[in-house]
DNA sequence: GTTGAGTACGTAAGCGGTTACCTTATCGAA
DNA sequence: TTCGATAAGGTAACCGCTTACGTACTCAAC
């Protein structure tokens, strides 16, 4: 490995000029097929690995999506780090960049901004899907100027002048609520939510207020608890809850990780899921198809997110002028144990489309 | 978003011509104070973000290192498609890439070789980290001869021309099986492998046959039954195993999917894990702690293996020459109910360093 | 006053592809 | 024979940065 070959050398090893490779690495016309046979021998033998900078910079494209994500590890201690739906979107990202012919770059954001960020990440891309709030607002406004973005799952994206793909957090929360209403005749429903702050565990708590007030049940202003999204903080909000109250007929929590972390709980204060409590989660991963017992839970449909939103930061690109796209995805009820229900097979709900 | 601002347009902006813009962001010296400041300022007005392309092509350097890992899903059906690790892998990757400056680019291939490869991913990156056999022997040579490669969990790799990173998985299955003979009294072991061509089953393999000749015990010259390194899989190659024959003391997997998948098989044939029959597998996924009973299992360092891999591509990046770099990671054996145990400390186990 | 060193820049030649535009050769039709 | 069309392929400008050199100016020392 000396030194990368260039087009230079594939060029006079097959006795033609620059141009005359090029074309027939991109099989467009004018050349003979023997020129194409030489051409091509040439580039074999020698292994050549075209520039994709020199490309980029030449057809002003890089080739690559970049995806952003938030990566909280070396800021809080040996926390929890990034969230586990976060690689589904790396794989759904990968795929749908893949089939378009491009490739994807990832990148946690540790507190990285402004200048590090636009030369570590942004210039070498074409366009940025970026997850929830990975980046501040001005770095997010300031890189918009100069490269399509698209949001993910980003609360209140519809104000904001970007394109968004999100999940359909409300109307998945509450087709759980109004199925634990209906066909386990819970009444007394408690939600162990997420960080106060965060855009999905508000929307969660939306849907489930508004199932709650669609069965006429009472709804509270605020969750009941709340924690981190991780399994010590569903752990901890369901310890508090139960200090000061009798146990409740279910414990909707704000993912699935908290619903792990309550189950635990639960079982070490001898209350029985789901004769006693019924418990729900949101995200389905799969760690709660193998827990007992299973837990029943809204799916999210992650990879979609990735894929979506790699769509439409190509579309972009493709079209600048195009205006503003909205896409929420649909979630789905996943019944399993823990609420009560014996089968596992799952009821699809929400679909309000693309907006 | 009319078109992506340049250097020429912030050396405008700002008085000053593009050297010392170039020289404002890289820290360098010469220009003052004053111009250091309306260079910034310039900058960030117009949210300036320098094409990586034109720089890469300028300096040599991307800035960006390639992960290449398989995926079968769209080959063989909704199979199982790449293996979880992968997910851990690609964190360390990233994590790695990061700190030391660089992004990123991953890339599965799906059946992606020859000129597509070098065009669509080996193009874009200064080096590459490849999942065990994500790509064939002459596209790896071939490339190899333009770009750094570290092979990752590759077997065989001591012999082969290549930078490797690999886990110890032999050592691993050893303390495992050492651990099944010794306190849990096992003498009829026997081995559920994956696919018979995997790497990683042939050296897990090996390891169960060291453990049992160390133990004074029959060594079988192949695994009792093999199947995908999946819960399908492992189901169906422990049902075939109880076919015909009394169960064993203990089933070893070749990794977590498959012993999840022998558990369903066991509960279905009321044999009781671990009274009747122990049961084992390899990785440590998250599953395997919730799973009942929990899952005794060898932990692998995947997270590690990306960073390790993206380490060594980048230490060969930096120094050419250097003679070959074999690293093997110590796996730890991780305690849980399934093989008898009651408690869940892990014991750590091999540590072969790096050769 | 001349010289030398140092500072603060500007100039322009690359880096390795792409592609608009030319040139040359060949061939059938007028 | 001449002409136009078409095929095959070369020339060189350009993409947006980096950086080796060159230049102008300042200041201290002789």
């Amino acid at each position: 490995m000396a030194e990368r070959s260039t087009i230079y050398e594939v060029a006079r090893s097959s006795g033609v000029s620059t141009a005359t490779v090029s074309r027939v690495m991109h099989n467009s016309t004018g050349y003979s097929p023997a020129t194409r046979e030489r051409v091509l021998t040439a580039a074999a033998d020698l292994g050549w690995v075209p520039s994709g900078s020199a490309r980029g910079l030449a057809i002003r494209r890089a080739g690559i999506i970049g995806l952003l994500f938030p990566d909280f590890t070396s800021m809080g201690e040996a926390e929890e780090e990034s969230p586990l739906y976060v690689d589904q979107v790396i794989r759904g990202a990968e795929r749908a960049a893949t089939a378009a012919g491009d490739a994807v770059l990832i990148a946690a954001t540790r507190g990285t901004t402004g200048r590090d960020l636009a030369w570590s990440v942004a210039g070498k891309v074409d366009g940025l899907v970026v997850v929830a709030r990975s980046l501040t607002q001005a770095d997010l406004h300031s890189i918009a100027r100069n490269l399509p973005i698209t949001l993910l799952a980003h609360r209140g994206s519809r104000r904001a002048n970007f394109d968004t793909v999100s999940v359909d957090n409300r109307s998945g929360v509450r087709a759980l609520v109004e199925h634990l209403v209906t066909d386990h005749g819970c009444r007394d429903i408690v939600f162990v939510g997420g960080p106060a702050r965060s855009p999905d565990s508000m929307e969660r708590f939306a849907g489930f207020r508004e199932a709650l007030r669609g069965a006429g049940l009472p709804a509270p202003r605020s969750p009941h608890a709340e924690g981190a999204f991780t399994e010590a903080g569903g752990a901890h909000a369901v310890r508090a809850l139960l200090v000061d109250r009798r146990h409740p007929d279910a414990i909707v929590c704000g993912n699935d990780e908290m619903a792990i972390g309550a189950l635990a709980v639960l079982a070490i204060a001898k209350l029985r899921v789901p004769a006693d409590v019924a418990v729900t989660g949101f995200d389905d991963i799969a760690a709660g198809r193998h827990i007992r017992p299973s837990l029943t839970t809204v799916r999210q449909p992650m990879r979609e997110l990735g894929e979506q939103g790699v769509h439409s930061v190509l579309t972009r690109i493709g079209d600048p002028e195009r205006r503003r796209l909205n896409a929420v995805l649909p979630t789905e009820l996943v019944l399993r144990r823990s609420c009560g229900c014996r089968s596992a097979k799952p009821a699809s709900t929400s679909a309000r489309p693309a907006a």
